[in-house]
DNA sequence: AGAACCTGCGTCATTGATGTTGCAAGTGGG
DNA sequence: CCCACTTGCAACATCAATGACGCAGGTTCT
């Protein structure tokens, strides 16, 4: 996957338009054009066939981009060995600072690849089950809470965060937000229904 | 949109296994094509043209079936008139019912034309509104609870709810579990960050 | 300056999805 | 029983997206 020569300077920036040009408009639309994609990268669309030999290997692309940027912001969260709500909102700080700016990226439609990305988004999901597992041991999630539920509320609620604000929003703000509405919702006192 | 004549029995038949087929494969795939969709739903893909147009009249068909069922069952729920934590309740479960067989047709990729479905949706989106206003009037919800942010979570608690579990799963357990989680959280009694 | 390289542009081939039509066969209702 | 209706099948026409070249012009590195 390394290549053989250095790539002169301005071709890494070509490529890098490309990306985030395709990041952009594959997330407005899914099913955009290579054209589109081009045209917001302001290059000739030939030039994207050469940097990319299909569309799929584009796709694959962005999504291993963004996986490792993905990968980096869990594991500079010292999820394992810092206390669990600390780590909670390490990890959901990063983790917001890097999907606002590359939510395609990191979404069903580009990891349904498998290979290298697919396991990177396993692996977090993997440091997520554990990081959950700690926080119900020690008391911060209800004890009768199913884990893999929270888990998936956890990342829904990300999605939500991620998706609604502006990228200028304050990360950390919205990382509270998020947590805070995790683990207590946003419901008064005595507001739970009888069970 | 009214039919002049009746049509036989056998073409409603057709008519609603297509609409179904079409959910399920679309649901999987929405990029899937007419000839996928034939094939599930049993038929030609001729037979397919023949009853839609062109496949934006097929999913916009689909999604007016679907809207149809979800206006029906806000409808149901008086939203407007019964305590809101009750109708917060019933809306949901009515909601869970209908989505876990319509999960594709109510999304946004269905939604995203405009005319009457859009307008359903809106509708539905404005009781929403109201409701939580409500909600947080009577208590239910955290004074300073943004009612918006507030809205957006429970989309996202219902959209997992309905995608995670089988259809059979018990749809009151599923609302009960989406309520409590909305108002309560997963976390346990002292577990909110310090602000 | 000279070589190597990259880009834009025009062009072309290919492929897959869409939508249409004619025809023969099967079915149900009157 | 006969007619109207619907379906499946096969064939056809479009059309858009993808992907591949070659060439001319410009940039960078040495």
């Amino acid at each position: 996957m390394e290549r053989k020569r250095p790539l002169r300077a301005d071709v890494e920036r070509t490529v890098r338009a490309i990306l985030e040009a395709a990041e952009r408009v594959l997330g407005a639309n899914p099913a955009a054009t290579m054209e589109q994609i081009a045209e917001e990268a302001g290059v000739a669309r030939t030039t994207v066939h050469r940097r990319f030999a299909s569309r799929e290997a584009l796709v694959e692309a962005l999504a291993a981009w963004a996986a490792r940027q993905f990968h980096e912001a869990v594991a500079s969260a010292n999820a394992d060995s810092a206390p669990p709500l600390v780590a909670l909102y390490q990890v959901t700080a990063n983790v917001l600072r890097v999907k606002t700016s590359w939510g395609f990226a990191m979404g069903g439609a580009a990891v349904s690849g498998d290979s290298e990305v697919a396991r990177v988004h396993a692996d977090v999901l993997d440091r997520c089950e554990r990081l959950f597992l700690r926080l119900r041991e020690t008391g911060v999630l209800r004890p009768d809470t199913d884990p893999v539920w929270a888990r998936r509320v956890y990342y829904a609620l990300i999605h939500e965060a991620a998706q609604g604000r502006a990228e200028g929003a304050d990360v950390d703000a919205l990382a509270t937000l998020v947590v805070d509405t995790l683990l207590r919702g946003v419901g008064g006192q005595g507001s739970a229904l009888g069970g």
